[in-house]
DNA sequence: TGCATATTCAACCATTCGGTTGACGATCCG
DNA sequence: CGGATCGTCAACCGAATGGTTGAATATGCA
């Protein structure tokens, strides 16, 4: 479970994998549609979709030759009861949730 | 405001550092008192510490020749209010997070 | 069958990471 | 002053990270 913590910060300390997850927060992706909007290879995308596979937020189905990735969001439970332990126990602003996920993304086009 | 939530959850994916964090959530403490619990030289404890402080989540103020450390949780907040954003808003369970950190600590002695 | 599309694999590269050891700069104290 | 303690610095090491490119593997489709 140790590890598990480890891989969880690990995938999130890396900006391109947080809006990737921003990105998956909206709906299903195939690997090509999340790779778009970067400007890195889609080798690399698929890297850091292994990455964030391994770390339990995401998961991947392939249907036919499309390999569809989704939103994992309870495998942020324990890293979050971790933080929350630090006496993180604000109620949540969702507007600057919003505005946080926006500075987030690679591009201010959406 | 980005760069430093990458400095944050990477500071978090290394276990020892966390363990370093729950060290500090009881008490301040010189750098060689939280270095007593680790097998691993002082110097690296001291890189351990230089990370979390270029993070924000402790800060160091040397008094003589004892460089005091403190937990800085406010730091924390970015990374929480990201993670909420995921849904998670359960009620924190404090039982659970105290095995948790029990589980994380170096050693079971304490 | 044969071509195009979707994705990964393999090899490589530069950088960072976590660790070590030994020397060094401060500071306290007898 | 001189020795002990506190902590960092510098150089080094092996492994991991994030990226590239080009080849390989499936799969869909005309």
């Amino acid at each position: 479970m140790d590890q598990q913590i480890d891989l969880i910060f690990a995938a999130m300390a890396d900006a391109t994998r947080r809006s990737i997850l921003t990105l998956l927060l909206e709906d299903d992706m195939a690997v090509s549609d999340v790779a778009e909007p970067f400007a890195i290879s889609l080798a690399a995308v698929s890297k850091h979709l292994a990455i964030l596979t391994r770390a339990g937020l995401i998961s991947q189905e392939k249907r036919g030759r499309v390999k569809w990735c989704k939103l994992e969001p309870d495998a942020l439970r324990a890293a979050s009861i971790w933080l929350q332990g630090f006496g993180q126990f604000d109620a949540v602003d969702l507007d600057q949730f919003e505005r946080f996920l926006k500075s987030e993304l690679p591009a201010n086009d959406f």
